[in-house]
DNA sequence: ATCGACACGTGAAAC
DNA sequence: TGTTTCACGTGTCGA
């Protein structure tokens, strides 16, 4: 599972326990089904920094998977040092940490962006409680970097940028590819957009970490991980995003508004970097010096970079920022799957640098080969697909007259097709989330994999179906009849509402949950009575809805009801309707018929909406227990 | 659900009826979800051939779906007469055949090969076991034309021919494109690709047809359908098949084995024309005269139009033959679907053509437009793919000398290509056949709905596990006191339906047609679950009435029936709807209003007429039994 | 060099 | 009419 340590990794982030004050690093890497992070190694710290007064409750570790013998030995083999917490606490971990929504791993990998946390260390009595654990989740190419203290360490920007450019490429047995964004998506997380506020107050690190050390080996290069989340969302959304260059003169002197602009500002009296969808242009002002020169040439670098289609930041020659970025990562297979929405973003912006300016960046010396061979295929596809070059675009229709009507509709196609091909992966990626097995990552297995998985879901439900009816019947021969549960619709998440809509209801206590979450309201009864009518919705899962509305039964009530939850797209699959003295309960589960996401306070108030223009008034809940079990018994 | 009557089939099949003694015609075409053969037209005969001494068992057919009123007409309604047996028969058909691998239909779209059947008829006593009834069903573009008689009639593959020559391009209101043959593919029935043996002792027919007549009618063109099996199942396999062309004078001097052939063998001895994947040339040899000349010469125009890019059979100037072909069907689709396979083929095989051959042929004027418009397209791909034609990749390597590894490369790059994206669509379509509820077509829903079912399947499993772990709990408590029979609901129609309408699909036993997408349901129970409304009314007291309406799920259906109900002065009291597949159940408990007496067939009637005004279709519940009240005792 | 896998842009066609 | 879906060929990357 854990891969033997990786040297490069171990031998890149050596420098920053120890020396920088950290007492741990640990790398995961992401699972082959891009569910787990993995445990890949660790940097220990080596020394013994808090004691080792637990060190001997090796009992619990024993058995732990770094430890080799029965003596507890620290995870990190390749510098041998005394037991410390650290390495307890390193021994501690887990190999594999499930990737959910929740958790730390699970948002660093989605948004991109680092995540830094104090929290108190609770487990050792030794620290107070006001003393507090920093921890970094810093997400790279292929995984996760976490970086440990037990001290309070502020937010540090420029470490962040250091190990990301130390570890991007380090792991490349496992190919992440473009996948690793794309299934994390379909865990259903919310972008973090705009939030991205890295606090540079103390830019060059903690306390522990020596300014001087990390400005010399590294510049600042803006993490392409954040750059890449900032592209996928945009593309996600389809809505463009702002980006700003300042128009400070290290940066060149295209001081013009573009019209997607990459918002980074850089502020000598806060430092701080803001990453953000702003429309305005940098409010803050671009002050000189050597740091904000440092990050505007770094962000023209590596909007150059990134987005090499831009064109409009000539490049301030700062090499060296390119080629730290370039090594931050396999940043190749980024930059291609960036380059759908870099000529999405290309076509919609009004291209106003002549092609000169074009052709002389991207055609002027790079650093390194890799992005000299990027830049070119870019350039290449630019050529081919002769549609979001400005310049081409420019000859297009200069020489040809070709109309732009017609360039219009191919671009439109183009942006519809990537945004088929996404909605396909992402489909894709989900299914795949969905199957336990997963041999392969390419799509071909995953297909094949779901299908096993689907025929041994059939297979199993078969099997199961006729362990229950064979039991049942042992069951009925045991004792006269019964079906028990027969009638109970397994569709229904039930536990939710506790309504078996299968159910006929002979046993009076069956019903009592069916009316309980509509009529046990209490002080809530009174402002439920303005309500023209109770609606209850309750989403199963992502397309099935179950609704209970409890209303006065008038006539066209029932039509009405139908057409609202017809007219919000709403397939009713299932419904009961039950009256009772001008009462009327109905139960509805249904579907949401094209698919669209749509949460269940959305449909409530739209039901709502459309109903109370009716004349469909309140039903009174005075009296609890409205639906008396008598009334929906239903057999004689 | 069935169109309505398309002209251009009922005009072109009419002959067959009456004058070639063809009882009747009946074309069928596939279902949106490729899963049924839905009734589109027919053609009776007109005449009474047998009597009608059946036509006043009127009761079972007087709503029936094509029947106006309540007099007995034939579905074939463009030509007024008798009603005969023949038109009962008609009458009897189900709107929608179940495609599934055991039944005729799926075997003839699956191997694409028309099927003769005889059987006895036995369900009319005054025909003897002997008198064998032949039923033909021939493979079309877009469905199935089925052809009846009462008698034994031999096969006859010219009016096979004749058959798909006309109705091949008559339903473009369905679009069939390549799924069907993918999709069918997935119902894993191997494919029978030389058995394919036409009788045609009897070439031009049974005893009623007139040779003159059908040879007048029609240039025998080999039916693409076939073809497209063919060639489906060709690069399905990724095996190559052979073809050869029969080299007589009047296919053309090109006599040279070409590395796959058709064979397609005339022999008048036996008139036995063979369509196999034989590897040696035509063992029979080819006589001449009209009938073999016309066949070769459309075997070689077919495999020019369908493999356009072969361009090694010469045209032998027989435009009508073309014009036929083109004529039989919407084949750009097809061609531009059998590209991949044409070009896959056409790099293997060795050029032996000049090129001035190809140009001449596929330059040389077609019938129609649209076939030049195909051949237009396939030399534009094939000049920006510079892969498949045999003359560019001749001039490429003479002009321009590029180095022939290069363009080696890429055509196995293209190659492999269109492998890959044949296997994945494999998978996919295979996924699509397992999951029962498919909401389109397209490959993002076909994922959605995959993952939507597995998603059910995995809580289905879930709640089958728990409850069976309950049952065994229950078991192993002595259980005390049960509910008898209440849990059965009573309202259903189990025996008849098979589906439980409490239940959506999980949990129960008797729930396992419905978990399982195979179609496994008796041709009995799906002709009931086609049809498009069952209604069926019972008065349980002087206001009260309960109502079973069966029918297909389509928008609005819901609000129609209670609109209805409300016209009706029907207060609804309890209403349980169920979907299942696109269909749904409807039980409602209702009361009369305005307390006037109103009969249950009274109820019923009108409810038919009012909904038959909408686009629910009327069907008459067959055996109009009655739900005892003491089922739906309403009293509390 | 070769092969497999993938994303991309594109034209066509169906909706 | 514009929108959506699809198959296709191509370039690129990594094994």
């Amino acid at each position: 599972m854990a891969k033997a340590v990786v040297p490069g990794v171990q031998e890149r982030l050596r420098s920053i326990v120890g020396i920088k004050g950290w007492e741990y690093v640990v790398y995961w890497k992401i699972s082959d089904d891009q569910r787990f992070a993995e445990w890949v190694g660790c940097c220990c710290v080596g020394t013994s920094s808090q004691g080792l007064h637990h060190a001997l409750e090796s009992d619990v570790f024993s058995s732990a998977p770094y430890f080799e013998g029965s003596t507890v030995r620290c995870p990190d083999l390749y510098v041998s040092h005394a037991v410390t917490k650290t390495c307890l606490m390193l021994s501690e971990m887990p190999t594999s940490v499930p990737l959910d929504q929740t958790g730390s791993f699970g948002q660093v990998l989605l948004s991109g962006q680092p995540l830094w946390t104090h929290y108190p260390v609770s487990t050792d009595p030794g620290l107070g409680q006001d003393k507090l654990q920093t921890k970094v989740y810093i997400p790279t190419q292929n995984g996760i970097i976490e970086l440990g203290i037990s001290s309070h360490v502020v937010e540090n920007a420029a470490l962040i940028q250091y190990v990301k450019s130390r570890c991007g490429d380090t792991w490349q047995e496992f190919n992440v590819r473009d996948v690793t964004r794309t299934s994390l998506q379909s865990f259903h997380i919310p972008l973090r957009n705009d939030k991205g506020l890295l606090d540079t107050n103390d830019l060059l690190g903690g306390s522990n970490v020596s300014p001087l050390d990390l400005s010399s080996e590294s510049a600042l290069s803006l993490g392409y991980g954040r750059d890449n989340m900032q592209g996928y969302q945009s593309s996600l959304d389809q809505q463009p995003f702002k980006m700003f260059y300042p128009s400070h003169g290290a940066a060149g002197g295209t001081g013009e508004l573009v019209e997607r602009n990459l918002q980074l500002n850089t502020a000598s009296e806060g430092n701080q970097v803001q990453w953000c969808s702003s429309t305005d242009s940098h409010p803050w002002g671009v002050p000189d010096g050597p740091l904000s020169e440092q990050f505007s040439s770094q962000v023209a670098h590596t909007h150059l970079s990134l987005f090499g289609q831009e064109k409009r930041v000539p490049l301030t020659g700062h090499h060296s920022v390119q080629e730290q970025y370039e090594g931050s990562g396999d940043s190749s297979r980024l930059e291609k799957n960036l380059s759908a929405f870099v000529q999405n973003f290309h076509e919609i912006s009004v291209p106003v640098v002549p092609a000169q300016t074009f052709h002389a960046a991207s055609e002027s010396p790079r650093g390194s080969g890799l992005s000299k061979e990027n830049s070119d295929r870019d350039i290449k596809h630019e050529t081919r697909a002769e549609s979001s070059d400005c310049s081409e675009q420019i000859d297009d229709e200069d020489e040809k007259g070709v109309p732009r009507s017609g360039r219009r509709h191919l671009s439109k196609n183009l942006v519809a097709e990537r945004k088929r091909r996404k909605k396909l992966n992402d489909r894709l990626y989900s299914l795949r989330a969905l199957v336990p097995k997963i041999t392969k990552m390419d799509r071909a297995s995953i297909l094949g994999d779901a299908i096993e998985y689907v025929k041994e879901l059939q297979q199993q439900v078969k099997d199961l179906q006729d362990e229950l009816l064979e039991t049942k019947e042992d069951d009925m021969q045991a004792n006269v009849a019964t079906i028990p549960e027969e009638n109970m619709n397994p569709l229904l998440l039930d536990e939710e509402i506790g309504v078996h809509v299968g159910d006929d209801g002979r046993g009076s206590s069956k019903l009592d949950p069916l009316s309980t979450p509509s009529l046990d309201m209490g002080e809530r009864q009174i402002e439920e009575l303005r309500q023209p009518m109770q609606v209850e919705v309750s989403k199963m899962d992502a397309h099935l809805f179950t609704l209970r509305i409890f209303c006065e039964k008038r006539p066209g009530v029932f039509v009405k009801l139908l057409q609202a939850l017809d007219m919000l797209g709403l397939d009713v699959l299932h419904a009961n309707i039950t009256t009772f003295r001008g009462l009327v309960l109905n139960v509805f589960n249904a579907e949401i018929r094209d698919k669209e996401l749509m949460q269940a306070e959305q449909v409530k108030e739209t039901l709502l909406e459309m109903t109370s223009q009716s004349d469909c008034r309140i039903a009174n809940l005075g009296n609890g227990h409205v639906v008396g079990p008598q009334l929906i018994s239903f057999d004689s």
